[in-house]
DNA sequence: GGGACAAAATGGTCCGACCACACAGGGTGT
DNA sequence: ACACCCTGTGTGGTCGGACCATTTTGTCCC
């Protein structure tokens, strides 16, 4: 019975150290702005030696808790920040690159994020927010955009209207799944028969789903969002689910 | 107009190291299982000291892609593995402490997520995973489980449906994201009157939950599951957002 | 006053040493 | 032969100190 036995794991002193930062994040003593003690004065506080102390921080910058800056002043040392997106974004790139899951499973995540992003925002969304995506969706449609910046313009379009849900995590998540499958994408635009005509079509959905958001019909909005993600993205699951399965790990 | 200036950032040798390593991530030439160099011949290769180089190790430990094992022998070393789960839930929590996002957001984020797995495991499941879903429950369901055991028996059932729906993201999505308001639902249910009462209502719908995912009934899962989290999960928010809102930053 | 130069504070990097741990392999006693 | 122990060796983990790079803060001299 009991549940499984799990490895002790025990000391690490990083993590220790990891510990007592994250308990003064938790306890909500340590806030986004605050600044950390410098280094050489917060190691022997700690009791341990600055590159245990550093390699804590590092795992504190990477979750994207902590930023450091050299230097002298005010903007020196390490400041807590909240910037979960890149974090986030590298996090599951690197495990879709793994395996950890599969392009099938990500077009199901955004299609679940991003109807309610939609629908949400058909309700709530500001003008503003809405005129902000609007401008994306203008540059997008310039005659020479190259793939790169049209695939990021694309993206923050559509975190754009997360955002403009109103809800942070769900804005957050939809940022990093789609970072997550960007190489791919990449690809996929690059192989593009016609460059001109995939802009377009795509445009053409993009700019009929900022009508109906703004029109506040959230569920016509949130059923076409589907369409358009399982439209383009699923022509990846397509091409690439037979190779992953051949040429790849068998999970 | 052009996008806004993104500070150049560079160096910083870790951040190299890093790049270098998630290139052969990327390109698949490092894969779940294999073992990486050990430091003090890896760190001469790369032209950077050991210390850099393990800081970019600590990194990919972090985000649940690398672990490292001391000693000697076949399973010494640092091996690449596939172990998201920890990683977004440590990062959520952090998050969700500093702020980065509400509650509100959670359970929102909660209800698109889980409908979507329910409406999916009621279709998929494979009765292997809805047994080990109901093994779960029914230790719930013994009358002396403390708070803490219940919580995570109950995180543990909502992985296993989500997990059951074959999609490992939504899966995992779902984990870290129930993690990341752990300490607050402890406290909730700590906060409970009626204990026995507690466990027993939420169990109820527990049991109705896996009926309807067995006969296949994914519509009304959904609608079932939806009503679980905010009835529970809603009662944290309304009692915690005006507390929230008043200490602290208002994003 | 102003500009150039020095000082200080801070994170970033490197090096060398040692510690802790876990297996490998040989030696030794039965 | 076999079992046991003890030492060697390879691995990550930690430490301390030194130095570098960058940024601000002074300060001195013109």
């Amino acid at each position: 019975m009991s549940a499984e036995w799990r490895p002790v794991r025990q000391s690490r002193t990083h993590e220790l150290v990891l510990e007592r930062i994250e308990e003064r994040v938790l306890a909500g003593e340590l806030k986004a702005g605050d600044r950390l003690p410098p280094e050489r004065e917060l190691a022997p506080v700690l009791g341990v030696s600055r590159s245990a102390l550093r390699e804590a921080l590092r795992v504190l910058e990477t979750i994207g808790v902590l930023v450091s800056q050299a230097g002298r002043g005010p903007d020196a040392g390490a400041r807590v920040v909240r910037n979960p997106d890149d974090a986030l974004g590298r996090l599951l790139r690197l495990h879709f690159a793994l395996g950890s899951y599969s392009l099938a499973d990500v077009l199901e995540a955004r299609v679940v994020l991003e109807r309610s992003s939609f629908e949400t925002a058909a309700a709530h969304a500001s003008v503003e927010d809405l005129d902000e995506a609007e401008a994306l969706l203008a540059r997008m449609q310039e005659p020479d955009v190259g793939v790169d910046d049209f695939n990021d313009l694309d993206t923050r379009f559509h975190v754009a209207i997360a955002r403009s849900s109103g809800n942070q995590l769900t804005s957050t998540l939809t940022s990093a799944v789609r970072e997550s499958v960007r190489p791919l994408i990449l690809q996929a635009l690059e192989a593009a028969e016609d460059w001109p005509a995939t802009t377009a079509a795509l445009n053409k959905q993009h700019t009929e789903l900022l009508r109906l958001v703004r029109a506040g019909k959230g569920a016509k909005a949130a059923d076409l969002v589907e369409k358009h993600i399982r439209g383009f993205h699923g022509t990846l699951v397509d091409e690439n689910a037979p190779d992953d399965r051949a040429d790849g790990a068998g999970r």
